[in-house]
RNA sequence: GGAGGGGUGGCCGAGUGGUCGAAGGCGGCGGUCUUGAAAACCGCUGUACCGCAAGGUACCGGGGGUUCGAAUCCCUCCCCCUCCGCCA
């Protein structure tokens, strides 16, 4: 959410920001609904001469006087009252709801662009494997090892789902362990084990709601489950004034996730590249404003160590406009290239809010002891997917023999395993 | 799921129709005293919106209602606690 004196103050700037991510948001329409809101608030004088004549009804029949024309006064009064309330109500139903649909202001070194073509590749790290023989994709070695299984998801659930076994739901484990255990130990965050259900008010929080609920998975009694841990993480201080001495607060949470991807069919759906359900560490921070660039570029370097320890390249991305996602100012994501598919895909995507999270979980922390709070900024990362990084795995070290080599990191995690063999005959 | 008890300011806790944004305590901030500190004493200390300001409006879990007037009465929803039932 934008701070709506932005809308009054500053239309231009919101304006341009929307024509930058090519948004068909009616601001027109919001910055009157805004206008006719401050006319409304007359309201309140009328309210300030109720409550004046309400205390002097008190007194007069505390002094034993009739009051019955001063009540036919305050009557009338509320009448009027009552009329512009209704109006100053319904106009503030539609403006709350408006700006609950308004995106994010990119930040300025957000490239301007249409859609992922223009994103700007900003670094690289180890170079892709060149294989002296045709590799294959993890959608078949994975079942030719026995370590994903789809027939049984689908049995079990339906299409877009795995099944990890063995070795598979072994290294799943181990994944989440490794990377709990750097971000925890070496990188100081807070592991904390949320919910995997929120309700509205937390998905309306992060900005997964209104807009975006034919992507979530809802429960009959009206709770959804979270399409990442960013939902559960990001609310934990709904409605808090944090001591800024202990800012930033860092929060590193598995879960799981869960997305409808209504919409999603044929799209980079092979494998267990897009599911309805995934594995994931994420990576979370409230800092102070002046803190936050830094604090994300940390939480960035955090995500990239993940995959430094288990020595699969890949090269990070700044998002432009037209790919930045309705919430965030600012995203970087970190791809690995898929050599079978023979495409980069996203293993981590890292992305500062800015107040825009915090405004909507109206999570605030006060500077200084006596001074006015204020909103702290949000950011979080993948840090990083496990599905799709166990899927880069199988690819990336994959033997022509069929057999897949298990990564020196995360050995210790796996019982000393160092390759992955198919099931005996 | 059944029965009962509760949700008040940063925290604890009074308040059952008017002068209550809310006693008192704790905590915090400032001051007096002190070489310094502690103790004691004095003062200040919620948030948002409108306003240059003075000031005004709203908020006592959420929403709705009764009333000239609601923290207080009524309805409804949510959450927490205790006991019973069920259960990983």
């Amino acid at each position: 959410m934008l701070d709506r004196r932005l809308i009054r103050e500053e239309p231009d700037r919101v304006r341009q920001a929307l024509e930058k991510r090519r948004s068909d948001f009616d601001l027109d329409e919001l910055i009157q609904l805004e206008a006719r809101r401050r006319e409304l608030l007359a309201v309140e004088e009328l309210r300030a001469k109720r409550n004046e004549l309400s205390k002097q009804i008190g007194a007069t029949i505390k002094a034993g006087d009739d009051a019955e024309a001063l009540k036919a006064e305050v009557s009338e009064v509320n009448r009027q009252i009552e009329q512009m309330e209704s109006e100053l109500t319904e106009v503030e139903a539609l403006f709350d709801q408006r700006m609950l649909e308004i995106p994010n202001i990119p930040r300025d070194e957000v490239p301007i662009g249409v859609d992922e073509e223009d994103n700007v590749v900003v670094e690289e790290w180890g170079e892709a494997r060149r294989f002296d023989f045709e590799p294959k994709p993890h959608w078949e070695l994975g079942p030719q090892l026995g370590i994903l299984n789809f027939e049984v998801a689908a049995k079990l659930a339906g299409a877009r789902f795995v099944t990890d076994i063995g070795a598979g739901a072994l290294m799943e484990r181990a994944l989440i362990n490794l990377m709990l255990d750097t971000h925890t130990r070496k990188h100081g965050y807070t592991e904390v084990l949320p919910p995997f259900l929120a309700n509205e008010r937390s998905l309306i929080g992060t900005g997964n709601l209104p807009k975006f609920e034919d992507d979530l998975f809802k429960t009959r009694e009206g709770l959804y489950l979270i399409p990442t841990a960013e939902v559960p993480l990001t609310n934990m201080h709904q409605d808090e004034i944090l001591d800024g001495n202990l800012l930033p607060l860092c929060y590193a949470a598995y879960t799981a996730c869960f997305r409808s991807e209504a919409g999603a069919a044929g799209r980079e759906s092979r494998g267990i590249i897009r599911q309805h359900q995934f594995h994931k560490v994420e990576l979370m921070k409230f800092t102070r404003p002046e803190q936050a660039d830094d604090e994300l570029e940390k939480l960035v370097k955090d995500a990239e160590t993940i995959l430094e320890l288990l020595e699969l390249p890949y090269r990070r991305v700044l998002l432009c406009t037209g790919d930045l996602g309705f919430q965030p100012e600012r995203t970087y994501d970190l791809e690995f290239y898929f050599p079978a598919m023979g495409r980069w895909l996203e293993l981590s995507s890292c992305s500062q809010y800015g107040e825009f999270q915090a405004r909507r979980c109206n999570t605030r922390f006060r500077p200084q002891p006596e001074a006015k709070p204020q909103f702290v900024h949000t950011m979080n990362g993948s840090g990083v997917a496990c599905g799709r990084t166990l899927a880069a795995i199988i690819e990336h070290y994959q033997q022509e023999n069929g057999t897949v080599v298990v990564p020196e990191a995360l050995r210790p995690y796996m019982g000393g395993l160092s390759e992955i063999l198919p099931p005996l005959p």
